[in-house]
RNA sequence: GGCGCGAUAGCAAAGCGGUUAUGCAGAGGACUGCAAAUCCUUCCAGGGCGGUUCGACUCCGCCUCGCGCCUCCA
């Protein structure tokens, strides 16, 4: 039975889709506006590999994750470009699929903008603003003072605002009440709210800015709303998990469930995760503590892969600590696995035993790899491998049951066990690569080229051949000291890079 | 100030009320012309103070420290 941590309980809970079989997930993507940072890589990895184990239990998922491709920050990149803001949002976008498809994430079923959901926002805005739960906060702003606002009140739009007050749930995904809220007050108080903790559904245009029409004037959508339009249009009014980043918990999520609560009067979302943060030296990386990597230039350095393997090496919800040294470590863990799979080349798996009924899940029938068989889920490795991932996605734990399995598999020289390997790897999206690419793949230091590395292999070989060991070991240090590493396998010499 | 999370060996990171987590690093051994890889053995743990218990790293309380949210943020 698959566990999940529910923010919505702070709690374990057993996994039960609203229909068997079938589970609906919308998970909150990236504002295109700057290239993603590593903090994305961690969303786009760690709801992948969600996805990946529910298809794994036999699950018919329906992913969906959006783009926000019209805010403030967006208006303002593209006016400081001098760019128009599709051009903008376009380039960030084709970058953004390029990390994530370099990180092995899978695309999700739906990517849908926020730009193509406006209609659908306006009538959610105007659904609330019906049921008393939203407000026009009025056309003049108050204690004008020079600002750019326009003044006649004709031309100018209205915001409107969600009146937090009047719906009753308000703080119970945060475990924040109005009162504590209020306590802490940090929030600005913007021109015609009512109460400083209401929050925009409906922003106004200034001259010049991107805008839609609307019941209220021309304007654009607050933030949090394409999210509850864009997931009842997808996903229906009612849906299973619903992810995002930490940070996303207050209020985004929070004011997510304010508003599609306030329009249906049901529950919104059954299961609510959040994932961590990444850090530098111990503090969250973010945009505006201007702490953050971007993934491309980790890619620069690392190998994606190793960059996966070590977002997956945490607990999704841990905080996870970026450095060079716990990057260098894992592509040395990962390094190990690959190792394996090149010593004992991996056979393609065979089926489980017949008559395993015992085992209920439908797991027993999923595809390894390729088509090229299915994993046994009764061999031990294995379930030991899916009691981690049955336990709120415990993918440390699960990566060291591959680890256990890849020493058997190094002791016992056992293609098929090496099969499960790589298998069990596939379904976190790792280890489906040639091994000897992997390990001989990586930056190119020290100025060798294939050919000369083949070359001084053999100029080894001729030497060791003439019992010249001076010199073969003279082309041995001089390879290790530009990073090549040569091993003498009863095959023949094979190298890798350190 | 309000709310929440965490503190594990040299580094990273898990589970678990009593039995080796795991990876890297270290030590010894096997193997190797030398190495590497691999295998075997092994050193190094759970912030502090109390409590519950036959027994706590694991449960409870307090303290200290760190982090996060309360403002845009994945």
């Amino acid at each position: 039975m698959l566990k999940i941590h529910n923010t919505l309980a702070r709690a374990k809970q057993d996994f039960v889709p609203m229909e068997p079989g079938k589970v609906r997930m919308y998970v909150c993507g990236m504002t295109v506006y700057d290239y993603c940072h590593l903090g994305h890589a961690r969303v786009l990895v760690v709801f992948d590999m969600i996805v990946r184990w529910l298809k794994a239990e036999g699950f018919d998922v329906t992913y969906v994750r959006n783009i926000t491709d019209i805010d403030d920050k967006i208006i303002k990149r593209a006016a400081e470009n001098g760019e128009p803001i599709d051009a903008l949002t376009g380039r960030f976008i084709a970058a953004m699929d390029q990390d994530a498809a370099a990180l092995g994430v899978v695309k999700p079923d739906f990517e849908p903008r926020a730009t193509q959901y406006v209609p659908q926002m306006i009538a959610m805005i105007q659904a609330l603003i019906d049921k008393g739960l939203a407000y026009v906060a009025g056309k003049a702003p108050k204690g004008v003072s020079g600002s750019s606002r326009i003044e006649n009140p004709d031309e100018a739009g209205s915001d409107v605002c969600y009146s937090v007050h009047d719906f009753a749930g308000y703080g119970k995904l945060s475990g924040k009440s109005l009162d504590d809220l209020r306590a802490g007050e940090r929030v600005e108080v913007a021109d015609g709210k009512r109460d400083p903790l209401d929050f925009v559904l409906w922003k106004s245009a200034k001259p010049g800015e991107p805008a839609w029409d609307s019941p209220w004037g021309p304007g654009r959508p607050g933030w949090h709303i394409e999210c509850s339009a864009m997931g009842d249009d997808l996903l229906g009014e009612r849906f299973d998990i619903h992810g995002g980043g930490a940070d996303l918990q207050f209020p985004h999520h929070e004011n997510e469930i304010a508003q599609s609560e306030g329009v249906h009067g049901h529950q919104h979302v059954n299961y609510w995760i959040h994932n961590g943060f990444v850090r530098v030296d111990n503090e969250k990386m973010s945009k505006s503590l201007g702490n953050f990597f971007t993934i491309r230039e980790v890619l620069e350095k690392y190998d994606p892969e190793v960059v996966r393997f070590f977002i997956l090496r945490a607990h999704y919800r841990s905080p996870l600590n970026y450095s060079d040294q716990h990057l260098d470590d894992a592509k040395g863990a990962l390094t190990r696995l690959y190792t394996a799979l090149k010593n004992v080349p991996p056979s393609p798996l065979t089926p489980p035993p017949p008559g395993g009924e015992g085992d209920q899940s439908s797991l027993s029938r999923r595809r390894g790899r390729d088509g090229e068989g299915e994993i046994d889920w009764n061999n031990p490795f294995a379930a030991a491998f899916k009691a981690a991932m049955d336990d709120d996605f415990a993918t440390p734990e699960a990566i060291a049951a591959l680890f256990d399995l890849a020493s058997e598999v190094n002791r016992t020289n056992d293609p098929e066990r090496a099969g499960l390997l790589r298998a069990l790897g596939g379904v976190l999206g790792l280890l489906q690569r040639d091994p000897v690419d992997f390990l001989q793949g990586g930056a190119e230091e020290g100025g060798f080229t294939l050919e000369n590395i083949e070359q001084l292999i053999a100029d080894r070989v001729a030497a060791k051949k003439a019992k010249n060991y001076a010199e073969a070991d003279r082309i041995r240090k001089e390879l290790s000291d530009a990073g090549i590493i040569l091993e003498d396998t009863p095959q023949g010499t094979v190298w890798r890079r350190a």
